[in-house]
RNA sequence: GUGGUCGUAGCUCAGCUGGUAGAGCCCCAGAUUGUGGUUCUGGUUGUCGUGGGUUCGAGCCCCAUCGAUCACC
């Protein structure tokens, strides 16, 4: 069955939306922040955690990553990745594009694909948009991304443009493979295309005009949150937010912080991924309402209260802020589980508030609000 | 007991033919945006074992002393 996106409520006062997607794996409220799980584990935590207490309904996994390992002969075999890692809701995985341009050394990019080094083993391999829809078809998630290349901040205009222009012509070839082969193992696949651009206006409308014209189930925003300052990211992602289609979901990808979410969410974006809750909760960094806590601190040495009383993950609770330092010192792997289960609950809390508050006709000034706290440093 | 070697930051150690001390780790902070538990950036820390002497000036040279260690008796 198709992937299919219902607009929900749109704010008054801002661009935010609430709306529902369904796949083959089930339901996702939109806005979602989706955790992200590189090897096909999202790392330091359960499936279990990750659904119950989390309440997570969609994670990512890395085409870059699952390739070259475990490989897609034991993808396959396992039936696909849900069956592989036991997430029996939606998945999304990403091309591979970004950790070409992020990981990858001695790459090599040209309009037949990148030709790149393994960060793992230094082997060499080529990555097509062909064969990365077949990589992402054995995979077997539910939404897949087309195979673009993610220029990097800064870059001049011309770099934009001859990127842009194979990032369009790669976006031909990766709907072609698709219409062309069937799912492995019974489920639909949604292919999203990418909107590049750098930070290029005229760029970004190009791209976005290209991307929309796809007609695809949901579209995507890439390119952004490599460095360029934050006014820079809103601009382009408003832009391009007015350009792609209402009725489909639009996803950010790889941002951000919990502001960056926020702000976002109020320019029209309804899904987001990012590495840093998960992360920074494994260097000690926790996000809450209240701000930023460094969990490394010396200041909590003998702090015996709740690790946070505003928090709902268990760990919240159950722990205290002296003993998840301790944990932190003694480089415990304990501390990566507790701060990657407070992070991913909060992460996901903050986009249900985002969402009630949305339907609820509050959401302006509540993210005003709720910007200012938690962004300050504990 | 005799002879040798060595005592420098919390730890492991640099420190040239004398010009009042450095590194790594630790520790204390900061960064991290389509993930290598990675990485990066700052910062604090010294009676140079102790007491004398030589010298304009000693971590460095001389004497004594304490401690560690090795070899020999």
């Amino acid at each position: 069955m198709a992937l299919t996106f219902e607009l929900q409520h749109t704010d008054s006062k801002s661009n935010a939306r609430a709306g529902k997607i369904t796949t083959d794996h089930g339901v996702i409220e939109t806005p979602i922040f989706m955790p992200v799980g590189t090897a096909g584990t999202v790392k330091a935590i359960t499936q279990q955690d990750l659904k119950n207490d989390t309440q997570a309904q969609i994670i990512l996994g890395n085409t870059y990553h699952l390739y070259l390992r475990p490989g897609t002969e034991i993808l396959k075999a396992a039936g696909g990745l849900h069956k592989f890692n036991g997430w029996d809701r939606p998945i999304l995985t990403d091309s591979g594009g970004y950790q070409v341009y992020s990981l990858a050394a001695n790459r090599k990019i040209t309009y037949e694909g990148v030709k790149f080094r393994s960060h793992i083993n230094g082997s060499a391999h080529l990555f097509t948009p062909e064969n990365v829809m077949d990589i992402q078809r054995i995979i077997g998630a539910d939404i897949i991304m087309a195979f673009d290349e993610c220029p990097p901040y800064p870059c001049d205009k011309q770099y934009a443009k001859n990127s842009l222009a194979i990032t369009n012509r790669w976006l031909d070839r990766c709907f072609n493979r698709i219409n062309e082969t069937e799912p492995l193992y019974g489920h639909h696949q949604a292919l999203f295309p990418i909107v590049q651009g750098s930070v290029y206006h005229d760029l970004r409308k190009e791209s976005a005009e290209y991307v929309a014209s796809k007609n695809a189930e949901g579209n995507a925003i890439g390119g952004l949150s490599v460095g360029e300052p934050h006014e820079q990211m809103y601009e382009m992602t408003d832009l391009v937010c007015s350009i792609l289609p209402k009725d489909k979901p639009r996803y950010l990808m790889g941002v951000g912080t919990p502001a960056n979410i926020l702000e976002s969410i109020a320019l029209g974006v309804d899904m987001f991924d990012c590495v840093m809750p998960t992360r920074n909760a494994r260097n000690g960094q926790l996000f809450t309402w209240n701000g930023i806590m460094n969990m490394r601190n010396k200041k909590w040495e003998n702090d015996f209260s709740p690790l946070d009383p505003d928090g709902e993950s268990y760990v919240d609770s159950f722990y205290t802020k002296a003993y998840v330092r301790h944990l932190f010192a003694a480089e415990e792997l304990l501390a990566l589980q507790i701060a990657t289960a407070h992070n991913l609950n909060f992460y996901l809390r903050l986009v249900r508030k985002a969402r009630e508050k949305i339907i609820e006709g509050t959401f302006a000034e509540w993210k005003n609000e709720t910007v200012k706290k938690i962004t300050q440093r504990l």
